[in-house]
DNA sequence: GATCCTCGAGTTCC
DNA sequence: CTCGAGGATC
């Protein structure tokens, strides 16, 4: 089938209700019942949310088949229907990105329950939305007895065979001597994140062995889905579901608890796991709150949801407020804003790096997703794109969780336009460096393909001064990327030592560039001068050698002229220093243009403080002890604590082991905090860690 | 030879 | 932050 622009104005709105009606069937279908979606969910819903509108501005055009009156779900081959004894309805699900949609929810309840101001708050039962499968257990006389799906809200699936393999759910509840003769829970079935990575990555590995029939899933809610109506136990079993309790269908000889809140107490009290993120909240005001907490946690869950649920928590007030069609007026669930969004790939760029690496760049139609508007995002490689088979002209799935790197998930495969042809690097840049035109290479067995210009090109000079300028290495304050660009494009400058050679009348010359900014550079130069001799080493962005091994060379060799004419083997003696990195430095110094560089920026003024060998003899209360930040501290910043502590002979790296001795937490603090827990190692705040250091 | 650990390098948006 | 790869360690 065939998907549409969205609507031309010669088009009728009968028309377009009609075809809406028949791209909801076939994406529903594609959705419920063979697990394998086209379209992301935001976009099935904005279809949906379109016809919902055009109906109700056009009741005549309201059809009994309509998508919007029937929840789709087909009951597969395999599994026997069951008939809800009580329907599973769906709550009012309003897509709205302001907390403040709680607001709205309270006012209308208040006004069907004919409140005024001096009535006290409506106290609310808030949850939250779970991104997984709605499941009915239903349990006699304690004994879990029969597992069904949602299906179309009155008639669902029988999965007790794939629910039974879920650790979580109870087979017996807790005191089921005193059970009732049925109780029915209802709660979701879901994948946590987690979880989700390591089936992906277990589904690669038969997929790499060549597995015919393995898949990956696109996202948690797929992978449980499909699980869960899989017609194989054996092979549901091995999938990690996991499970939250949240409702209630039928119950016999059992007093329900007068609160929702007190429900979900009970269930737990039953032994079904329920979620820990609810609370019982007063009024808009308490909403509001639980909704921007919920927001700022999210990323950080373990599990993906959609949003929050308010539910008013009294009973006798949800009987009081009833139905509108069939979704209760005591409910709604408030969706955040999307974390996946479809959008058009214009085009591919490809970027040349500092070491000439080349990276494929998407240029998308700019789109809104997981709160900022994201124009690029990188596809890495060529076999990156080979594996998704991007092509210019797709239209795209974008992912952007939190502080997450947007990414392209995966194309949407009937959306290809015709006449595509797969992208490549090669045949694009027809074997030239796009910058300088170089010839493109690359190495047995590497997947990244370079420009082998060195710094011929342009954009390698570019990138190469920029490191040379940035913060860890010479720290020249004034020299950014823009300025980057207008002094190499100018032909102003073409080596590094140029650069301490620039007056103050040479840059006014430039554009947008007064006496002001020209001398504030030229200052920063001039205090770049002064500096380490670890920090020159690593400006020079010599391939392997980063921030710690230059230091270490630095420490071992104490003179540039030592490291000049140092062997390989000599260099073999460093720290952490093996084959691949000592041949990088020898060959790096071997060139007579590196060592011309080198001098002449010596010739410039650039200084440090060379020793031969004997310590200094600074208080080294850390020695031999390696620290690990995370979060961020309340004075210190991320770059002065590491400064401090290794001058204090401490080690500071970036991923916790067991052989971490220190982690150093702040605010908004990690999974490297999780992980020292689990491990053990001590864990300093900001003040502990200055207790450490000498005064 | 396998496994664990650390370092280097690349990346987006505001 | 995450991936890949180089280096160290057993």
């Amino acid at each position: 089938m065939s998907v549409h622009s969205k609507s031309s104005s010669a088009q009728s709105v009968a028309e377009r209700a009609a075809e809406l009606r028949d791209q909801l069937h076939h994406h529903a279908h594609r959705y419920y019942v063979l697990d394998d979606p086209e379209l992301p969910d935001v976009e099935y819903d904005k279809l949906f949310e379109e016809l919902q509108a055009i109906e109700a501005e056009h009741p005549d055009l309201l059809t009994t088949d309509s998508p919007t009156q029937r929840i789709i779900g087909k009951v597969l081959d395999g599994f026997t229907p069951v008939r809800h004894a009580v329907p599973m309805l769906s709550i009012r699900t309003e897509t709205d990105t302001e907390a403040s949609g709680a607001v709205a929810f309270d006012a209308r309840v208040r006004r069907e329950l004919e409140l005024d101001e001096s009535d006290p708050p409506i106290e609310y039962a808030a949850e939250l939305k779970f991104d997984g499968l709605a499941i009915n257990l239903r349990y006699e006389h304690g004994v879990l007895v029969q597992a069904a799906t949602r299906g179309n809200g009155e008639t669902g699936e029988d999965v007790t065979q794939n629910i039974r393999t879920i650790a979580q759910i109870p087979l017996r509840l807790r005191g089921a001597e005193l059970a009732p003769p049925v109780i029915e829970v209802r709660g979701e079935v879901y994948i946590r994140r987690d979880d989700f990575d390591s089936l992906n990555e277990r589904q690669r590995e038969l997929i790499a062995k060549g597995a015919k029939n393995e898949k990956t899933f696109v996202n948690p809610r797929n992978a449980a889905a499909g699980a869960v109506r899989q017609l194989d136990p054996a092979i549901a079993a091995k999938r990690p579901l996991s499970f939250f309790a949240y409702g209630l269908g039928a119950v016999q000889d059992w007093t329900i608890p007068p609160t929702h809140s007190g429900l979900v107490d009970a269930l737990q009290a039953m032994g079904m796991p329920v979620s820990v993120e609810r609370a019982v909240v007063h009024g808009a005001d308490g909403l509001v709150e639980f909704h921007r907490r919920v927001g700022a946690k999210r990323d950080d869950l373990p599990f993906d949801i959609d949003g929050v649920v308010y539910k008013v928590n009294d009973r006798a007030l949800q009987q009081r407020l009833g139905f509108v069609s069939r979704e209760p007026r005591w409910a709604v669930a408030h969706k955040y804003t999307a974390q996946e969004q479809m959008t058009r790939l214009l085009g591919i760029d490809i970027q040349v790096g500092r070491t000439g690496k080349l990276t494929p760049v998407a240029k998308l139609e700019p789109v809104f997703v997981g709160g900022t508007t994201v124009s690029n995002a990188t596809l890495h490689n060529q076999d990156e794109i080979d594996r998704k088979d991007v092509r210019i002209g797709d239209t795209v799935i974008v992912r952007r969780a939190g502080d997450v790197i947007p990414e392209v998930v995966g194309v949407v495969a009937d959306k290809r336009p015709p006449d595509t042809q797969a992208f490549s690097i090669v045949a694009k840049l027809q074997s030239k460096c796009p910058v300088c035109g170089s010839e493109i290479t690359r190495e047995e067995g590497e997947v990244d393909w370079r420009c082998s210009g060195g710094l011929f090109c342009a954009a390698q000079r570019k990138q190469a001064m920029l490191h040379f300028a940035s913060r860890r290495a010479m720290d020249v304050e004034g020299l950014g990327d823009k300025l980057v660009d207008q002094l190499v494009d100018s032909g102003l400058i073409r080596t590094l030592p140029e650069l301490y050679k620039l007056g103050v009348a040479k840059l006014v010359a430039l554009e947008r560039m007064a006496e002001k900014s020209a001398q504030n550079l030229v200052d920063g130069l001039e205090r770049s001068k002064k500096t380490t001799l670890g920090r020159f080493l690593f400006a020079l962005g010599i391939r392997h050698v980063g921030e710690t091994t230059a230091k270490d060379l630095a420490k071992h060799f104490g003179s540039l002229d030592r490291i000049l004419d140092a062997s390989v083997e000599q260099l073999l003696e460093v720290n952490d220093v093996g084959p691949v990195v000592a041949q990088s430095i020898h060959t790096f110094f071997a060139q007579p243009h590196n060592r011309e560089v080198v001098e002449q920026l010596r010739a410039c003024g650039i200084t440090w403080e060379e020793h031969d060998g004997t310590a200094d003899n600074a208080p080294k209360p850390l020695a031999g002890k390696t620290f690990v930040l995370t979060g961020t501290l309340p004075t210190l910043s991320r770059d002065d604590a590491k400064d401090l502590i290794e001058a204090a002979g401490g080690k500071v790296s970036g991923s916790v082991s067991k052989k971490t001795h220190y982690v150093v937490a702040g605010a908004e603090a990690g999974s490297k905090l999780d992980k020292a827990q689990e491990l053990g190692v001590v864990i300093l705040d900001e003040e502990g860690l200055k207790a450490l250091l000498p005064p």
